[in-house]
DNA sequence: GAGTTTGTAGACCATTTTAGTCGACAATAG
DNA sequence: CTATTGTCGACTAAAATGGTCTACAAACTC
């Protein structure tokens, strides 16, 4: 059950994001530098991102990346779903065809309530949430270094 | 949020052991046959089994291998562990040295709830209650076969 | 419109993990 | 002793992971 480093990578710049959501985009290499993830890697991270309609990017000299809507309207499970796929442990929970007998299979309802789990908990937080808990833990903060 | 093979076969074949437990040990071939699960992988998959005392083996003719303990004595997440590791989405939510921000990391704490979600899960879900699910699904099947 | 600054796309690659095989061996019932 | 079972370790093929690099496209600045 590990989680790849994209929807970490990817979590961390968008809460980088969500924090300095008023002050206009953040370049990648910014993101990048801030938050110790690979500019090279960091770009691919975007990709999904972008294609979901969660960050919005501006080309050329001031461009760079922003949220594509106010970070109380982008809930976790939507960026793990765009980075990583889906969050069923096993694909039959998805795709019942895949094993032959799914109808009458009990390990795949345990599979199935783990995803449900994991869903009501990336459901139930927001990239508001999250930026909301960081101030509460470091209020005078000036900078968002390495989470 | 994949689960390996190894925790799928793994459930399997101990379902298929707690089903016919007071039949006595089943022999790996028994169960590779009747699961779908290569032999020659299985016996890596009873290592750890035995080991964490979830699986007891006899050796030699009619020895087979049989549940430690009764099966409403066994829950999953003990099973999972033996076969995965830890639940843990990442690895800084048990061992928070490995991210040297890991006191003010407010991912981590999503993370966290995460493994939180998926152990409850597991926790509360014992071989018995596979066995009864399944006896309420399909009443009068013979034979136990690939799930 | 030349030049610089940004993001975009794709091919490519090294390492690690996964899933599995194989062969030798150990225990034990008969 | 011998047949039958499990045990262990070395080995391997294939896939996933985590990344790099090059070429390019858009857009702003002068
Ligand atoms: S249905 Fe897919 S594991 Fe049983
Ligand atoms: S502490 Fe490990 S990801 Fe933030």
């Amino acid at each position: 059950m590990k989680l790849s480093t994209r929807a970490q990578y990817g979590t961390r710049a968008l809460l980088y994001l969500a924090v300095r959501q008023e002050k206009g985009p953040a370049t990648l290499k910014d993101i990048a530098r801030s938050q110790q993830i690979p500019l090279s890697y960091l770009e691919h991270l975007m990709t999904p991102l972008i294609a979901g309609g969660v960050v919005r990017s501006v080309r050329g000299p001031r461009g760079g990346v922003a949220l594509a809507r106010s970070s109380d309207k982008i809930k976790l499970d939507e960026v793990v779903q765009l980075l990583e796929g889906s969050s069923a442990p096993v694909e039959c929970v998805d795709n019942p065809n895949v094993c032959d007998r799914s109808r009458s299979c009990v390990t795949r309802d345990v599979w199935s309530d783990l995803k449900r789990a994991v869903d009501t908990v990336l459901e139930s937080t927001t990239l508001q949430d999250l930026v909301e808990r960081q101030k509460r833990k470091q209020p005078s903060e000036q900078e968002m270094y390495y989470i």
